[in-house]
DNA sequence: AGTATCCTGGAA
DNA sequence: TTCCAGGATACT
């Protein structure tokens, strides 16, 4: 799915599309991707759009919220007045919406909001404004890189993964440092791009057990998960296969991976080839040279 | 700590 | 036809 600086970018073009309007309808057509009180939305205007690590949080005016995990392959997707174009997921190709994979649609006071999932693996639940933290999937996430200013729009008061923080989830670890930088629930917002490309910045091999690490590296990965974070917030989002912002646009962090998905290419470090492995059941980049 | 699982679709 | 996919969870 969408990583941190996917969601965040989702979160901005929700803000900017949703944020005071009402929602004056929802109609599902997979039932299973809702969950929760969903007749609570109907008539409710979006006040606010909070983004904790993947997941996303739309706070009604009604006491009511709607939380959303887009997973792997969900798409929000905006037509509006003056966005009368929708775009295919693979392709970017315009196509007519709603299509063979929305499974919800909200109608709003001006517009309409898709909710599209090719793989089916997301989920949208409606639950009181007080209990949506209590989520499992919230309850149980880990620190917040420090890559968004903490207003409104992500989370006040929430513990910030600091350096100090990261030196003890990674001193404990015993798990290889990837499968540490993943695991949502020390960390929040790491997927397997910002993993991969991390550990190469940080010349550390995705394989060595977190607990071997030392001071000096630990530091150099604390920088190097903050700047791929920001280098990917900046592009807003990766768009190699099926992620599009809220209004169809393409982001651009695809154009810079550092190693994420280059098999056989030269490291650009060093020219060695980049190999790939699996690690926890994910496919893993690095270069055998440099990552030591 | 590993592995299967929810699904579809594109690439090899 | 087989493998692979940016995730999270429920099991052995």
């Amino acid at each position: 799915m969408p990583e941190l600086p996917e969601v965040e970018t989702i979160r901005l073009g929700l803000e900017k599309y949703l944020r005071g309007h009402t929602i004056k309808d929802i109609e599902i057509r997979l039932p299973k991707i809702v969950r929760g009180e969903v007749k609570k939305v109907q008539g409710a205007k979006v006040q606010r759009i909070r983004r904790r690590g993947k997941g996303l949080i739309l706070d009604l005016d009604n006491e009511w919220s709607l939380a959303a995990h887009v997973k792997m392959t969900g798409q929000f997707i905006y037509q509006g007045k003056n966005l009368t174009k929708s775009f295919h997921p693979k392709l970017n190709l315009p196509e007519s919406l709603p299509n063979k994979w929305t499974h919800v649609i909200f109608q709003l006071d001006d517009a309409t909001l898709f909710y599209n999932d090719i793989r089916q693996f997301g989920w949208i639940e409606v639950v009181k404004t007080n209990e949506v933290l209590s989520l499992p999937f919230f309850k149980n996430l880990g620190l917040e890189p420090p890559v968004v200013p903490i207003t409104i729009g992500t989370m006040e008061g929430q513990a910030i993964l600091s350096l100090d923080a990261f030196k003890r989830v990674v001193v404990v670890g015993k798990l290889p440092i990837k499968q540490l930088l993943m695991d949502q629930k020390r960390i929040a917002g790491v997927g397997n791009i910002y993993a991969n490309d991390a550990l190469w910045l940080a010349k550390i091999n995705p394989a060595r057990s977190a607990n071997s690490l030392t001071d000096k590296e630990i530091k150099q990965l604390y920088e190097a998960v903050l700047f791929v974070l920001q280098e990917g917030l900046k592009y807003q989002g990766a768009s190699e296969t099926n992620f599009f912002h809220v209004d169809g646009a393409k982001g651009g962090y695809q154009d810079h991976f550092l190693v994420y998905g280059k098999t056989k290419l030269p490291c650009t470090r060093c020219g060695t080839l980049i190999e790939r492995t699996v690690l926890g059941g994910r496919g893993t980049f690095f270069c055998p040279h440099c990552q030591k």
